[in-house]
DNA sequence: TCCAATTGGGGTAATTAGGGGA
DNA sequence: ACTGTCCTAATTACCCCAATTG
């Protein structure tokens, strides 16, 4: 799979969201940052992390905005 | 930058932080030396302990950074 | 459908960061 | 130089139960 691509009015492409970027699940980012999961939760509430919502209204994570953030973001 | 890990949810593993070592809290690392939480801190603020930081800026410390410096490190 | 594990949301007790001073 | 204690504000852990996941 590859990442999206859009047509702009102009003719040329850009990028999209890659969607083959693995999402993590609220317990995975957990014990990334050795926290209890609802507190991952209580980020994604604050502002602190970006999240994807389910269609269930469950948080999953990018791995990159993980990675940003163990970096000091 | 190290090779990092992931746990996925059915147990492989995947490019990633690495998830395979237990983080320890401030309170758990001052229980292990007998000192107060606050002389841990101090620790890692002096760079005696390398830290990982949560978003909320909180410390976090590596289980084998903690057993290198009990073996003498 | 059943089942075990995870998640979300609410509420409360415990822990942590940081400054200041002994 | 190093540590323990006091203080407040912020953050987190643990409890419940219902819903979702795989």
């Amino acid at each position: 799979m590859s990442p999206l691509k859009v047509v702009t009015p102009d003719g040329t492409f850009t990028t999209g969201p890659d969607t083959t970027e693995r999402l993590l699940t609220p317990g995975e980012v957990a014990r990334i940052f050795g926290v209890d999961p609802k507190t991952v939760n209580r980020w994604a509430l604050t502002g602190r992390i970006p999240s994807v919502r389910t269609p269930s209204r469950q948080r999953r994570y990018r791995e990159s905005d993980i990675r940003t953030l163990l970096n000091g973001g």
